[in-house]
DNA sequence: ATTTATGCTAAACGATGTTCATTTTATAAA
DNA sequence: TTTATAAAATGAACATCGTTTAGCATAAAT
């Protein structure tokens, strides 16, 4: 008797239609108004059945965070494309900015919120940042391999280029560039991103 | 008869000492304790009273973001005893970091947190920012008129690096790091002050 | 058909920020 | 000093929120 396989299909389905419940709600209506009410309200349920899949909000959250590191993962596949290490650096940069400037409430979910952290027990099980981060480190260890970058530190090098994007694209978001206009941040993030790169590469 | 200006006295005194509890609440017992409940509490008063004196609670907040600002922009001022331009810039990086990593809490309220730019109309209005941000810009721009760097918009300059402090710091505070542990962080942090002082420094 | 287990939910709990009618207190006028 | 008026403070409530629990309905197993 397949019962036992279906339940758990089912489980999983539900599961699922929470998830994408609160993903439309986050995208099209903003973090404010994901509440567990309002998910309950969309999948037709009561907000109690929410809990018999999820432990709490700050685990949906957690698992809506991975939906933007898919498509952030995505974005980054086609650096493969690309051969000269610098070259690959600088689009490597570009699409990181570029994805968070046209996913911004996601982009806080995954790089700012604290709410979604909450359900690691340990920094360490955050392994959806890590991913992406490994994209950019192994794109330096190039660099420096091929004599762009003649840094004695990767990492150094590594973290701060992260830092210098998260900082553009962070401060923008949480509207702490009262010195710079809406329709200036476009190109501002230009010229960021050409004076990062020939600062950072030194052939 | 100077009754008038006894009220208005005792209105500003009460306004200090929601804002004195609101800020030791703040920094003893962290962000998510500071309801108006509890400041009703601290300061002997029931929580409907504190609204006659402050509009809401994003407005407090507003309030004790500037706590945080005289008190950075006291730190900066050690700057003026340094003549060299890039030794002054590398002093300025690490004041901000300083700060931020040692009030980690106000450093989220003054950057990162959404709610005290709410009681903002605009973002032009948000002057406290301001302040601290134009100290660097003019050490940058001395930088530039004494040779130490040849970009050619300060503008940029100026950005990026206040972007790859608050990028640095902010990943840190928010928990996004897993891969340097809590006792690397600082050792992290000199590190990519050299870099990015070798990196930004033409001369 | 009866028992057992599962899935679901209504209702409530304890918070939160905020508002408003009412009461208490202080001031001014008589 | 007594009274009328203005100001200050509050208790109680509202509308939310995340979350828990006791009980009900349905499906499964005996």
């Amino acid at each position: 008797m397949g019962t036992i396989e279906r339940k758990e299909r089912e489980k999983h389905e539900m599961r699922e239609m929470i998830l994408s419940a609160a993903k439309n709600l986050f995208i099209q209506e903003g973090f404010d108004h994901v509440t567990i009410r309002r998910i309950a309200e969309v999948i037709e349920y009561s907000p109690a059945t929410v809990y018999l899949y999820f432990a709490d909000k700050d685990t949906i959250l957690c698992a809506l965070q991975e939906v933007g590191f898919r498509e952030l993962y995505k974005r980054q596949q086609i650096l493969v494309a690309i051969k000269n290490p610098a070259e690959k650096l600088r689009a490597c940069g570009k699409i990181y900015i570029d994805f968070a400037m046209e996913n911004q409430e996601l982009y806080d979910l995954m790089f700012i919120m604290r709410a979604p952290m909450k359900a690691f027990e340990s920094l360490a099980d955050w392994n959806v940042g890590r991913d992406t981060y490994e994209v950019l480190q192994s794109i330096i260890t190039d660099c420096i391999a091929q004599g762009y970058i003649k840094s004695p530190s990767p990492q150094i090098v590594c973290f701060s280029m992260w830092a210098l994007m998260h900082g553009v694209v962070s401060i923008f978001i949480r509207d702490r560039a009262p010195m710079i206009s809406k329709d200036q941040q476009s190109s501002v993030i230009n010229g960021i991103l050409d004076f990062t790169m020939t600062e950072i590469l030194d052939k």
